[in-house]
DNA sequence: TCCTCTTATAGAAACGTTTTACTTCCGGCG
DNA sequence: CGCCGGAAGTAAAACGTTTCTATAAGAGGA
């Protein structure tokens, strides 16, 4: 519980706090001599800067939150690879919060985060809910959208393009000859899961089906159980000829609960995926997929906060719109 | 950014700061009339409290550090889950350090955490260094070991045991038949990765083996990619009758690379991964794992050290030793 | 030598809480 | 009737930085 100030510091190197603070934040504005003596007490006394007495004096802190929807997605969990990178970068901590798909979770994240007074919040929303992101820039907390397209002119957002991404997807299982399609999704306050509704619909549109003919089949959470649980739907319903899921979780799940009932994929059911996460192409039967650049998501989004943070005058919002790419492989042979 | 204050809170309220800070921290305290009035003050004005002057102040946070060795790993994911749930359910924020094995990125990422002055750490050490730890403990820095033993008494831990795991994973291809044994490992300043070696080479000597003969192959990752190039070394030397590998992603890295070069598994090459992660079972040839349990060691380490943190004088250390356990699926059959 | 200008450092105020010691008010008891 | 004790609230100090203003010390020019 040594507990060295500053103060400690100055008296150890015989000069004054504000010399210390220098030394630590401006080290050019300190002759050379001096900052030696400075920097010696420091290493020599095992001094730690308080963050949270910097953070209340200077007015914000080296800390960002990021908020995701489910850290057990690998999806997630590599865009968090690259926030983390390039946080770790540019010297700031990131606070990591898990929204679970609760709503009630994000909220209680976001205020903690508004409590440590982060400088800004990378987040996938769970939901459609802009006024509370706007309550976190009323206390000048930045925010940028990552996975989710911009709900205000003046706020980055860095998001993949899920209608094409949809559309693509059950076009190439209908391409395939499939006439009947269902779709796994998770909730679908979840925009992502809409949107791919969406664009599977205009796909069928195209090819001459009724797109109110999509069976959708909608799951708690995006997880392979509850594929699994959804798989056995579709086989109490009536397997159709092709089944898209909006995430690879899902799909991984509904592949395992089909091949474990005895039909065969692809020969019976096709099936596609979304995300194209590592564990895609090793599964039983490899699992066509829609792939999307998770990791640059991560840092650029990470870019941009810190561009807005850092460099607040000179910072142009920017939306930038990724286009997924289709990745086909056994499952939809 | 608006900025309210607790003393913005209280001339809006009518009362002192000091009341203000009652009624946030210890609502008994204070009259229910005025307590109202205060809470309606407070939400009237959108005050959020600032997390850093409570934390400066009060001389301790509500963060805790959580640092893993590669947040891409679903072993640790689900750790991280566990460590989420409990800290959130008890009001604690989560920091997330991920050192990707790296020990200078740890070493730097503990810094900040000290920084930050967060209440405890939860840390899966990437090497064998206890003094970094130890220099948080005087910073009045609690510390949880997790799948790590401890390295001192007065700390907790929770651990699996890795040598018994390694022996089981060993003694399972072993029984049935195979007599040249391949060990795929990250790198062996991992204690993880060395008391599996210990236990492989324990099960060889009870097989009536020499342990000498174990083919180690070290990767600098434990990742898929790493397993793939892995078993491009092994092919390339003769191929054992069996692979044991440190993780399940170095597993699924070498599942692949051997089917595509044509190897059949188990037939001629059993396979044996470690952590029982989901994928593990969904892969091409489902893999034979030994599984622990890894959501609880999340939790039971966060309780430990919110417990420790919380009541200090009743606190009692504990070092908690789980054992794995052999799931057999294809890869060995 | 004196004055000015620059550079380096000192000193002090401020950030928003928490906490301690203190005041005020009241009811009840001797 | 006076006093005591408890409850409720106030005032002020303190936490460890950062940052602003002021001062001191040299350097250089006249």
């Amino acid at each position: 519980m040594a507990m060295v100030s500053i103060k400690d510091v100055a008296a150890h190197a015989g000069v004054s706090p504000g010399t210390v603070s220098n030394v630590l934040n401006r080290p050019g504005k300190v002759a050379p001599a001096t900052r030696e003596r400075v920097e010696a007490a420091i290493s020599e006394l095992g001094f730690v800067r308080h963050g949270s007495a910097s953070t209340l004096r200077a007015g914000h802190s080296r800390t960002i939150g990021l908020s995701v929807i489910d850290i057990g997605n690998p999806f997630f969990t590599e865009v968090a690879a690259g926030v983390e990178d390039v946080a770790s970068e540019l010297g700031y901590a990131v606070i990591l919060g898990n929204s679970a798909g609760s709503q009630d979770k994000e909220e209680r994240n976001l205020r903690v985060l508004a409590e440590q007074r982060v400088r800004g919040v990378l987040i996938t929303p769970s939901g459609e809910d802009p006024a509370r992101l706007d309550r976190l820039r009323e206390h000048g907390i930045s925010v940028v959208l990552v996975d989710h397209p911009a709900h205000r002119p003046d706020q980055c957002a860095v998001a993949v393009d899920d209608v094409a991404g949809g559309r693509a997807a059950a076009a190439h299982v209908l391409a395939r000859g499939a006439r009947t399609l269902a779709y796994v999704t998770g909730p679908l306050t979840i925009r992502q899961c809409v949107e791919r509704r969406e664009g599977a619909k205009a796909a069928m549109r195209a090819a001459g089906l009724d797109p109110g003919d999509l069976r959708v089949v909608e799951t708690a959470t995006m997880t392979a159980r509850a594929g699994e649980k959804a798989a056995a739907d579709l086989i109490a319903g009536g397997l159709p000829e092709a089944v898209f899921c909006a995430n690879d979780l899902l799909a991984l799940g509904v592949l395992r609960a089909l091949l474990r009932s005895g039909v065969r994929v692809p020969e019976e059911v096709a099936l596609i995926g979304y995300d194209d996460i590592d564990f895609a192409a090793a599964s039983t039967v490899s699992l066509t997929s829609m792939r999307q650049p998770t990791y640059q998501l991560g840092r650029i989004a990470t870019e941009l906060l810190l561009d807005e943070c850092d460099n607040p005058d000179t910072h142009a919002h920017q939306h930038i719109m990724f286009q997924p790419e289709l990745v086909a492989r056994e499952s939809t042979q």
